[in-house]
DNA sequence: GTCTATAATTTGATAGAC
DNA sequence: GTCTATCAAATTATAGAC
């Protein structure tokens, strides 16, 4: 069975996932759980040490989707495609944003520890993309490109989430070009 | 000299694309101004008032901005790029995203009435766009780029204000196409 | 319109029993 | 590891004086 650990953690990512850093309490967590609020700060005792975990967690989670759905693909664009599928799963599985995408927006009403490590996140998306575009390509517009692709991604999921309508994400990604 | 609602709104609105808006108080808003969070109260009775004020005001002066920017220009490479200049300068201006994309974030923890706002501004982008796209394009694929081009803007706000990094915003946009 | 005062609730966090 | 109990602070919101 699911240690105590993983289901906060679950039940914090989906709770952060749709309303936000600071619409999440220890008690609406623990309360889904059917637990009390002091076993929360037992394994995280900072509201910032659960933070930190739950971006460390979901960063790992896309960049193994990321490797697992890019392994045996080689063209610019199939990785292209491998990413847009990663971004669309955590939509559609979830019904909620990228976790980054939440806690990108509210960056400076965080601790910074953890903006940080958003910004992280979003250097390592830019970059696994950057390269894997074509070599021939001249490396600022490699950046252009993956900065484009990445900010279309984050952009048409908070969208289609505040819309309702996962369809326009799809709508929105359609036009991502080859390159 | 600016009264005092004027003033709320803006402190409000400066916290609300800053922070979030779940993190913002009415003593926030009080303190910055020198006043009492009674008398924010005055102004607006319940927070969904005071949120519901700034999603109208801020809507307003986008698309006002939008018409005055593209008021003599006639081509769809000419609106994009005004539409473009809007966001750019909603960025440079305040060091703070869209308080649409903040709160189209957030919007599963808001009251349904600013939920549905939001939603509303993001409508009314895409469609400002697709009614501006070549007419020779076919109605679904002016879609997908109005889509496309939105989402982008928004994605690439909220990943320059997590980066600290303005340029990553032009680096973004400068990919999309004139369509 | 702004204030003081306060109610009712929620929040992050801790101490200590089991 | 989970609980009860509790705290100090913060939150939305209201009543009523000025």
């Amino acid at each position: 069975m699911t240690d105590t650990l993983v289901k906060i953690l679950d039940s914090a990512e989906r709770d952060v996932r749709s309303k936000g850093f600071h619409a999440v309490s220890f008690r609406d967590i623990a309360a889904e759980l059917g637990i009390k609020s002091a076993s929360v700060h037992y394994h995280f005792p900072k509201k910032e040490d659960l933070g930190l975990a739950l971006i460390a967690r979901y960063s790992d989670r896309v960049f193994d989707a990321l490797e697992s759905k890019s392994d045996k693909t080689h063209t610019p664009k199939e990785h292209i495609d491998a990413m847009v599928d990663v971004y669309r799963s955590a939509l559609a599985e979830s019904d909620r944003i990228c976790l980054c995408g939440m806690l990108g927006a509210e960056s400076a009403g965080l601790p910074a520890t953890m903006a940080d490590a958003v910004a992280e996140f979003f250097n390592k998306n830019v970059d696994w993309l950057v390269e894997r575009l074509p070599e021939q390509v001249a490396i600022e517009e490699r950046k252009a490109r993956a900065s484009n692709i990445v900010s279309t991604l984050q952009g048409s999921m908070m969208m289609a989430n505040s819309l309702g309508d996962h369809s326009f994400f799809d709508q929105a990604v359609s036009q991502i070009s080859a390159g």
